[in-house]
DNA sequence: TTGTAGGCGTTATCAT
DNA sequence: ATGATAACGCCTACAA
């Protein structure tokens, strides 16, 4: 008769534990495990037996010591509450689940310190792979971490010659596109609204508009850049109120918001303080989420195939993994324009 | 002088290789990195000049083998692209963070095969406790869980008599506020705008709808509800075309919406066919989502208190992970309305 | 203060 | 087809 497993234990059943109420071998748990089809039906259905008796859950942190590699992927997200990151992230669990593996998103919230404190974790978790779109892609612990022998992809940035992976949206070209637009519907003085210069996404965007600008043999002077501290929805709303506070020759007759978000803020403002959209200013924003389209002036953005951003982002990172002649490459897609409202209705 | 480890592995530095390189034992090490009072300046300086040089990096994995527990929780969110879950999930990391815990948020997309994967996933992982805002609070893997030995808290739904914690809003309380409302200012005809009756949610601030209703004396059949088949701004919008469908006198002046995506749906879809909010439509949404508040015609809302509604429920999983005596606690916050232009105003 | 030994649960390599 | 056994890397008594 099979030996009754710890009575009252609270410690969890181990595969000792089935092989013993099974009545068989350790390595006969584990085939049925592993390689199921090594072992006859009989014991194969007395083990399984055992194990839903036992309420087994196999212990991965006690096979990934043995096999020295885990089932976990993870992505640390610049912004977890923007939703172009959250629809990156969905490309990603998309690859990663047909993959067979786990998908941890991790929220850095654009904090140094938390990203730093994430990828120190998850290093130590040893997750095969770790996708990142970076505060800082220039961060040395980024170089260290792939030393280190753990592969990572940087999602919405580049690197000139890196030793990494990374898919990314050409930035000066969104910047261009958004503000040729405005250019063509009659625009002649424009705000550039973006989020700290500290920001590569931001810096690029900036400096596509900027070559459109001067490429229409604009003055440079009627280009004025709006700083913000974060490209959040209360920063588009204060620009507004910068916006506002200039005098009217000088103000500008559109914006370009280096995101939605800042977009969505400044729409706002614009509208409650009872000007209109676009009649005293049209705006363009960036990244094209959905909320962008759901405002009740839907929103000229500049979009970003960010599913796929994901889901090349994953191949990437899976091809690293798994390829022993893995090259790494730089992804760059392309942006484009979608026109709507906010520059071109009559609306409001 | 020193043993030099391995040359060339590429496996990375384990103790063993830190203690032959330092020139010392391996519980040395083992001491450095966890009691590091015990062990004198100069070796503990030598020691960790040599995880320095060899790149050591702890391994969880063994680690957690070893001490039978983690340092991660996790947290399974019913979709990561509704901010409202994302701010929850904000109150939690940072709780998280100040117990010195890894939080990892997995994203169930409402369906109930991914809930299930990552589940099974992070129960493999021995994570120190779950939280989840499930498909479907009466899973009875959710019960196994507990069964097994991995604490879990329900975040934003609460069941009867249960074997588990949880921290909800009172949802009816949250309808009847939003009915209320309406009813206040002046509407006779309303819409209940739900998703589909099988998320809690839904039910029970339709619920609440009805009882504000019938309190009110008004007719059954002057509150019609529109059921939609997810709780998303494309099908918001959906709902706005069948509303413009129904014959004038019997079409809702107003609505209330089971959530803010459907809200802003609806807000847009009534805007872009050429009607006012609230002249011709009222809208009322729900979770104060930073979003509704940022429309062009700023949305009248119930807020939850979403970031307490994290920070507690993670206060509940640590106080039962590290308390023997932990008693089962069912917390419920008082939902509050924020009355916006979107019921109010005469705007747009 | 430092070193030694045993074992956590699993997998994989051998024998049988 | 099945069983015994030795790692994987770490932690913690306990011994020196």
């Amino acid at each position: 008769m099979a030996i009754t497993p710890a009575a009252g234990s609270s410690r969890s059943a181990s595969v000792k534990d089935v092989a013993a109420t099974a009545g068989v071998s350790l390595g006969t748990v584990s085939n049925v495990l592993n390689r199921p089809e090594r072992v006859s039906r009989t014991t194969r259905e007395r083990v399984e037996r055992a194990m839903a008796d036992l309420g087994f859950v196999r212990n991965e942190s006690a096979r990934s010591l043995r096999t020295g590699s885990t089932h976990s992927l993870a992505y640390v997200m610049l912004d977890a509450g923007n939703p172009f990151f959250t629809d990156v992230a969905r490309g990603i669990e998309l690859a990663a689940e047909t993959a067979g593996l786990s998908l941890f998103l991790c929220n850095s919230d654009g904090r140094s310190a938390r990203e730093g404190a994430h990828l120190a974790h998850l290093q130590q978790q040893r997750v095969q792979g770790i996708l990142i779109t970076p505060v800082d892609p220039d961060d040395p612990q980024i170089d260290q971490l792939i030393e280190r022998g753990t592969p990572v992809v940087i999602v919405d940035r580049t690197r000139a010659g890196s030793s990494f992976c990374s898919v990314a949206v050409d930035d000066v070209l969104g910047g261009r596109l958004a503000v040729e637009h405005l250019i063509d519907v009659g625009h002649k003085r424009v705000a550039y609204v973006g989020g700290p210069e500290s920001i590569g996404q931001v810096r690029d965007r900036g400096e596509g508009a900027r070559q459109a600008w001067a490429e229409a043999g604009l003055p440079p002077e009627d280009l004025v850049t709006l700083s913000c501290e974060a490209p959040t929805v209360a920063c588009g709303r204060a620009a507004g109120e910068r916006l506002v506070g200039l005098p009217a020759r000088r103000r500008p007759t559109a914006a370009f918001c280096a995101n939605d978000l800042l977009a969505l803020g400044l729409l706002q403002q614009t509208i409650s303080s009872g000007r209109t959209v676009p009649g005293d200013l049209a705006i363009v924003g960036y990244d094209d989420i959905e909320f962008a389209a759901a405002a009740a002036v839907p929103l000229t953005s500049v979009r970003q195939p960010r599913h796929d951003l994901g889901r090349r982002a994953a191949e990437l990172l899976l091809d690293e993994v798994g390829e022993p002649g893995h090259q790494h490459e730089q992804v760059v897609f392309t942006p484009e324009l979608v026109a709507r409202a906010s520059t071109l209705g009559r609306l409001s």
